[in-house]
Formats: structure tokens, C-alpha cells, sequence
DNA sequence: GCCGCTTGTTGGCAGCGTGTCAACAGTCGC
DNA sequence: GCGACTGTTGACACGCTGCCAACAAGCGGC
């Protein structure tokens, strides 16, 4: 790290977020295991042990992005339009469509689903549950349902499938993708 | 690998086999960042340089072992009993659940899902789309249509995730599972 | 039965990546 | 200006992967 900038001396938690932040430009573009902690200091312009200082280990920040990444905005999804349950599941698929197409490059680097790394895949079902909360709440539905949060969860697989299909393969166009979302979400619902 | 077996000189084919089926079994029970090639070259009883011999890279190895995991058996599928699409796919779920409950162990070792990372992703699309032809085969419809085809991809994501619920939240109960597979299925077939 | 050749198999080397630690140097209070 | 606190760094130790030259098991020729 003695490339141009001098070294600045800067309060804890701005070099945290400044480092978090280059590691979410770095994961937005590479998978995990192609990324070197080299990477990921240069990337931040620190010193490679700086992120083992503030973050542990190169894994730990990794999680970090992730539930960074993976942290729904809290507003949105309470007030949703409509007024019958079907009106408001394709609302809510619609509000789903437009954050994934904001976020397009991130959620899609994620990989989408289990990684079968258990850490990893805590951060994502932490996420997931959140996200069940949201859904039942907006629907009117009973968010202690277990067997329905279960399906809702399963749900979950299907949307990420889907906007694999819609935004890396083409082969569903969004307004296909939100019907086929809504049917699915209120025939699960259902029983 | 001085340890107590004699160095024995084999067929290729076969030691080929030996090392693969020793990676199988590594890799049902831990991730793939977390096993180093010389634990691979000792499950297998064999210097670590073999592994490279014959198959280039420790990752060329993980891939080849994926694709062994992921190839279904060929039968099956094929003859379904029940007569109308909403039996035959009944069916089809529940051979799946079969064939899954089989293979627990190594089914839920690959992660459910898509890693993120391009070449691992394309061996699980390869099997997805095997599968999707045999799905729509056995439901006497068209595997040529596309769109058809992305719907039930979308749908192998709530397979995945479903099966996760079945079998390590144990949220849902195996009737229940078919249940949803079945009536999602039968849906998403339509429109 | 011995010899030599083919080639399956191995140990050791070179390079790279991660985590740690003692030392360096901004910045603030005096 | 001066010292001290602490953010920041370079260098080191260790582990892991891929490569290569050397070793030796098994087979055919004599």
C-alpha cells in the first residue's frame, strides 16, 4: 500500500464501511474463491492486514457483504396496493421484480440458493426468514403458520430459479416471470 | 503414501474410479473449500501428484464428482403410471422423492442451488436440463418449448427448496412436500 | 529366469494465499 | 512542540496447489 496515496488515518467505523464497500464492488463481479485478499485491499487502497484487523478473516468479511447485500430495504412491502389477497401477491411479486432489477448484478452474483457451505447458508435463511415475515405480513396472513412459512420459504427457491430465467437466460420476459410468480405464490398460499 | 499399503501399479480406468469415488464420499460430507487434496489422496490411498495425473486439478476432480452426483439414473421416468397429466405428474413428484430420499446425503452435500461460480453452474444446468426433458417427456408435452422449459426450471428451484424443508428443517413432512410439488407442477404446466 | 522398456506412481520443489505480529506514524490533548 | 493513543503497515510463518524429474511395478523378449 505504498502505491500513491499517503497513508490516512481515518476513523474506525468510515474505513470499515470503506472497506466493506470495495469488497461488495469486488463480489458484485467475481465469485468468492476467484477473490484474493490482494484483491480486496487493493480494491479498498489498504493494506491487506487492515481487512484482517477490522473484519477477522477473508471469510468474515465475505459474510459481512453478504448480509449486507442480502438486507431487504425495511420500507416498501408494508403498504402494498390492492385490496383482495390475489391483488396483493401480484403487488408484492412486482415489488419483488423491481428490487432484483435494481440490484440486478449484486443479487445475481450471490448465486442464488444453498451455497452448502453452513455459514454462508445461515446468512442467506436469516435473509429468507425476514423476507417470509414481509410476505405474510403484507398478505394478511398468519406470520407463526409454520407449514406456511415452510412453503413461502420453498416459494423462495422458485423465485430466485425465475429471475435466473428472466435476467441471465432470457427465456421468460418480465411480465412472464410475474405471472408465473403470482399464480405460484397464491396457489402455495392456498391449502 | 508410504504409510502401509505397498505401491501397487493399476489399471487407469480403475484407479481413475478409485479416486473418484473416494472424492464422492469427501465431498457428501464436507464442503468442497474445506478439503484439501491431500485429504483427498488419502481417502483414496494414493500420492497426492495422482490426483493431478488424472485429473488436471483439484477442481477439474470436484466437477467430474458433481457431474457423477448429479447424472440421474437413466430408467425410470420414463413409464409413469396414472393416466391424466395431474396423475402422471403426481407421479413424477413422487418418484423424485424417491430417488432424492436415496441419495439424501449426497443431494443436500452439493448445495441446492447455483454457486455463483460459472463452471460449477453449468454442470447442475446440464443435469437440470436433462431432467426438464424428462419431466416434459414423461407429461407427453412439447420439450421444445421454451418457455415451457423455463417454467420448469423455476420450478426445480422450489424442488430444491422443498426438499430442504423435507429433509433438514424437517418443516414439512413428506406428504406434505408432494402435495405442493404436485399442485405447483400441475400449475405451472398450465397457462 | 533375467533384462529392459513402458508407464503408473511418487517425493520434493516453486509459487501463491492467508493470518499474525511487532513496528511505524497520523492525530489529538496538553 | 511533544507525548501518547491507536489506526495502519510490512514482513514472516505456515499451508495448499500444480509441476516435474525420478522411481519402480509389471510385461514381453531372449
Amino acid at each position: 500500500m505504498n502505491e500513491l496515496a499517503a497513508r490516512r488515518r481515518l476513523d474506525p467505523d468510515a474505513r470499515r464501511t470503506e472497506i466493506l464497500d470495495a469488497a461488495l464492488r469486488i463480489y458484485a463481479e467475481r465469485p468468492y474463491a476467484d477473490v484474493s485478499t490482494t484483491d480486496l485491499a487493493r480494491e479498498a487502497g489498504v493494506a491487506r492486514a487492515l481487512l484482517n484487523h477490522y473484519f477477522g478473516t477473508k471469510r468474515a468479511l465475505y459474510l459481512e457483504a453478504l448480509r449486507e447485500l442480502l438486507t431487504i430495504p425495511e420500507q416498501a412491502a408494508a403498504d402494498l396496493p390492492g385490496r383482495g389477497r390475489e391483488e396483493r401477491a401480484a403487488a408484492a411479486v412486482e415489488w419483488f421484480l423491481d428490487s432484483v432489477e435494481d440490484r440486478r448484478t449484486l443479487w445475481l452474483s450471490v448465486g442464488l440458493g444453498l451455497s452448502g457451505d453452513a455459514e454462508i447458508d445461515a446468512v442467506v435463511e436469516d435473509a429468507d426468514e425476514t423476507a417470509v415475515d414481509r410476505v405474510l405480513t403484507a398478505l394478511e396472513l398468519d406470520p407463526g403458520d409454520e407449514p406456511l412459512r415452510a412453503r413461502v420459504r420453498a416459494f423462495f427457491g422458485m423465485v430466485r430459479a425465475a429471475s435466473r430465467e428472466w435476467l441471465v437466460r432470457g427465456s421468460l420476459d418480465r411480465p412472464a416471470v410475474r405471472k408465473l410468480l403470482t399464480t405460484t405464490l397464491v396457489t402455495i398460499l392456498e391449502d
